[in-house]
DNA sequence: TCAAAAGTGTTAGTCTTACACCCATGG
DNA sequence: CCATGGGTGTAAGACTAACACTTTTGA
């Protein structure tokens, strides 16, 4: 009935497109609570952190290694049930944070290190994850699907230079869906001002004609009107 | 550099139509820091609070007297700036509180009391907030905003009973504009399932046929699509 | 010349907007 | 019967969805 001396940790749900598939990077938790389950490459928050931003943008960094420079971050959700911790008083707050997908890598599995891992076998609740993490990767993969909806988030997902069908895959491969019609998305995207700038190159594959190279254009997470439609309610 | 002992307080920034105005509800705080200042009528999180939605509608309850029960909450953003608080950190977690517009009371303006404020002077930065508090209630009015564009909220906004211009008067002071048409708005709202049911009583005003009665339907804060226009982006 | 992917044009249908018009009531 | 606000009908324009069709390349 008093009030509590509490720890507060930030959790970073870092998402990409890797291999067709919407992915999540997770560690591998090396101490108890919850040894050997997944996790979030999460952690406290330090009195040197000048904000919670700047805590999880730290914990990313430190954990992970990566560049964190053009990863999108973006507040979710604060979670404080009495029990999500064994050890106290835990309030996590998580964060939404996107990874550019990179082509050029070998699948890097070492033991210990963060890893990539299939968000869709995650959610279907085979494999553990720690403390309430499932949940926690389920309600910020729907923060993640809506905002495509209402905003040009999905440049976040896409390396520098990009096509027309690449932004395409990111929805399609978010939302879990098929068969986006390549031309209408094409001209919507493109009548959204401030989602992507034509660039003077093109990028050849196999087959067809060569496609157009765009970018992200300068500001982020412009409001689409009308929305990208998922679906009819 | 090392992790920290952290407080945790929840913050409900209450809102209300009264007096054909957005308001809120505000406590003046007795103690250092801050003292004599206007701030959210929040507080500490307890070791007996299952969860923080739980210790947001207890501070609500304890603080104010309000009957929680027909007061709309959800979470909104935790805000942890390392120099948000003097007494040490502290992150807040800022809720967006809805009580319906009541119509039938005397202004109880006692001191001592938590008051309710117009919003508008309050962002017009005349008055002085506590903390963070004037930035936390921008951010709330905004949500609540976004809020009113694409889901029922402003059913929350309602009494038990109401019209279609009462629903109509919310949406015009929340937004802050003028002139909605009446016959657009009246057809929009009853072609959205879940948003409103119709009563068979009238209420009969000054002037005019009788208005129609509508109450809340069950499912609370339904998506709406296509969302309710505020403006061109 | 063919297959394949990029990109444009077009049409039917839906939703928004603006406004004419009818309905129900008190004075 | 008139003023006032509640509520319905409707036509012009905007946007979506579906798909025929043209363009540009490699093989």
């Amino acid at each position: 009935m008093t009030k509590q001396e509490v720890q507060v940790a930030v959790d970073p749900v870092l998402l990409t497109i890797r291999e067709d598939q919407l992915q999540v990077l997770l560690i591998v938790r090396r101490h108890e609570p919850c040894k050997g389950e997944l996790s979030f490459p999460g952690g406290f928050l330090w009195s040197t952190d000048n904000d919670l931003d700047a805590a999880a943008a730290r914990k990313l960094a430190t954990e992970t290694g990566l560049d964190t420079s053009d990863i999108h971050m973006e507040q979710l959700h604060a979670y404080g049930a009495r029990d999500r911790d064994p050890r106290g008083r835990v309030v996590a707050v998580a964060y939404l944070a996107i990874q550019p997908s990179v082509s050029d890598h070998a699948s890097d599995t070492e033991a210990g290190r963060p890893n990539w891992h299939p968000v869709a076998s995650l959610l279907s609740g085979q494999v553990p994850l720690a403390f309430d993490h499932r949940r926690i990767l389920a309600d910020a993969v729907e923060a993640a699907r809506r905002k495509l909806e209402h905003t040009t988030l999905a440049t976040a997902f896409c390396p520098p230079r990009f096509t027309m069908a690449d932004l395409r895959r990111v929805y399609e491969i978010v939302w879990g869906v098929g068969g986006l019609d390549p031309r209408n998305f094409h001209r919507k995207v493109l009548s959204t001002k401030g989602f992507v700038v034509a660039t003077r190159a093109k990028r050849q594959q196999a087959n067809g004609r060569p496609a157009t190279l765009y970018r992200k254009a300068s500001a982020q997470a412009v409001t689409l009107y009308p929305p990208m439609l998922r679906e009819r309610y």
